[in-house]
DNA sequence: GCGTCCAGGTCTACC
DNA sequence: GGTAGACCTGGACGC
C-alpha cells in the first residue's frame, strides 16, 4: 500500500516520514493515537499499527480499531479489475504503472470528512485551509504519545453545544459554521457511523448523507465511504481537458456532462480513476502537455 | 493603504 | 423541473 498525496488520512496534524505514519482517531468518543508503518511490499502489502489510550485496550477494542483500520485503508480492495480496465484506457494506462499498487482511501472518522467537505465549498484552498487549522487549534484536542504532539478535530458533541457565533468568530467559518453546527448535532443526537454507512447500498448511504444541512451531491461523494467522483470546479477543468481537450467555459456548469462521461467511461470504477489521476497530476501534464498542478 | 472581486457549493424563492 | 441569486469573509489584485 502507499500513502496517497493530497490530503491527509485523518488529521492535518499527522506526521508522515521515512513509510511511517503518526496520526489519531476518536474510538467512542476517546482519543486514540495510532503509529503506523509498512511490514510488506506492494506485492504482499502488510501495515503494522500500534495504539495509544490512555486506558489499556481490550480485545473488543482493539478489534474494533482493526476493523476501522482495515476499513478506511482499504485493505481488502481488489485492484485487478481496474487495473485491466487501465491497460486500455489512453488517460489511465501509465497513471497506473507509476502509482501501482495504490489503495483508495476511505476515511476513519465521518465528521472530520464532513468538517473537510463543509470547508472546501465557495473557498480557496488557502482559506479553507485557514478554517480547518483554526477548526483544529480552537476546538480540537492534543494527543501525545510516541514522542509525537498531533492535535485531532473537535468531536460533534464539542461542536453542538459551540454557539454558532463563537464558531464564526474563532475558526472563520463564515455562513458555514450554521451548516456545521447543524451537521454536528445531527451526529451527536445519532446520525450512522462510516461502519453502518458502509452496510448499507451505497444509493441509500448516499441519500441518508444528502439529508445533513449544507452537504450536497460534491460533499456527499467526497465523504461517501464507497470511493465517489466529487468533482468540483478545480477537478471539473482537469478532467475538461483530459476528456475533450479543453478547460470547460463554465466548469461548474460542465459538472454533469463531464460525471456522465466518465460513468460510461470508467464503470464502476471511476472513483479510482478519480484518485489515481488527481494523485498523478505531473505524469499527466507531461503526457498532455497542460500543466494540471497550476489549475 | 484602500476598494473591489470572488472562491475546489448549497439552498431557496421564484418562475 | 429548472435556475438566478444570496450566502461569510479573507486573500489576491489593481490602483
Amino acid at each position: 500500500m502507499r500513502k496517497p498525496a493530497g490530503w491527509w488520512w485523518s488529521t492535518p496534524d499527522e506526521v508522515y516520514e521515512n513509510g511511517t505514519c503518526w496520526t489519531a482517531t476518536r474510538y467512542h468518543g476517546e482519543i486514540v493515537g495510532l503509529k503506523l508503518w509498512s511490514n510488506g511490499t506492494v506485492d504482499k502489502p502488510m501495515i503494522q499499527c500500534r495504539g495509544y489510550s490512555k486506558e489499556a485496550f481490550d480485545d473488543v477494542a482493539r478489534q474494533g480499531i482493526t476493523r476501522m483500520l482495515n476499513r478506511a485503508l482499504k485493505t481488502d480492495e481488489d485492484l485487478k479489475p481496474f487495473y485491466k480496465l487501465s491497460k486500455r484506457d489512453n488517460i489511465l494506462c501509465d497513471i497506473v504503472k507509476d502509482l501501482y499498487g495504490m489503495h483508495t482511501v476511505g476515511w476513519p472518522e465521518l465528521f472530520p470528512a464532513l468538517i473537510l467537505a463543509v470547508t472546501l465549498q465557495m473557498a480557496p484552498m488557502k482559506r479553507s485551509g485557514q478554517m480547518m487549522d483554526s477548526l483544529l487549534n480552537q476546538f480540537g484536542e492534543k494527543v501525545s504519545f510516541d514522542g509525537k504532539n498531533i492535535g485531532y478535530w473537535p468531536s460533534p458533541e464539542t461542536l453542538a453545544k459551540c454557539p454558532v457565533e463563537e464558531m464564526m468568530a474563532k475558526a472563520k467559518l463564515g455562513y458555514r459554521a450554521k451548516n456545521l453546527k447543524a451537521i454536528a448535532e445531527e451526529l451527536s443526537e445519532g446520525f450512522p457511523s462510516l461502519e453502518d454507512l458502509v452496510a448499507m447500498a451505497p444509493d441509500e448511504a448516499k441519500k441518508k448523507i444528502l439529508t445533513l444541512q449544507g452537504i450536497g451531491n460534491y460533499s456527499a461523494e467526497l465523504v461517501m465511504p464507497r470511493m465517489g467522483f466529487p468533482l468540483d470546479v478545480w477537478s471539473a477543468k482537469i478532467f475538461g481537458v483530459l476528456f475533450n481537450g479543453e478547460k470547460p467555459d463554465n466548469p461548474r456548469e460542465a459538472i454533469v456532462a463531464l460525471r456522465e462521461v466518465a460513468e460510461k467511461r470508467w464503470n464502476g470504477w471511476m472513483g479510482h480513476a478519480f484518485v489515481y489521476v488527481l494523485n498523478d497530476l505531473p505524469r499527466l501534464s507531461e503526457k498532455f502537455g497542460v500543466d494540471f498542478t497550476k489549475f
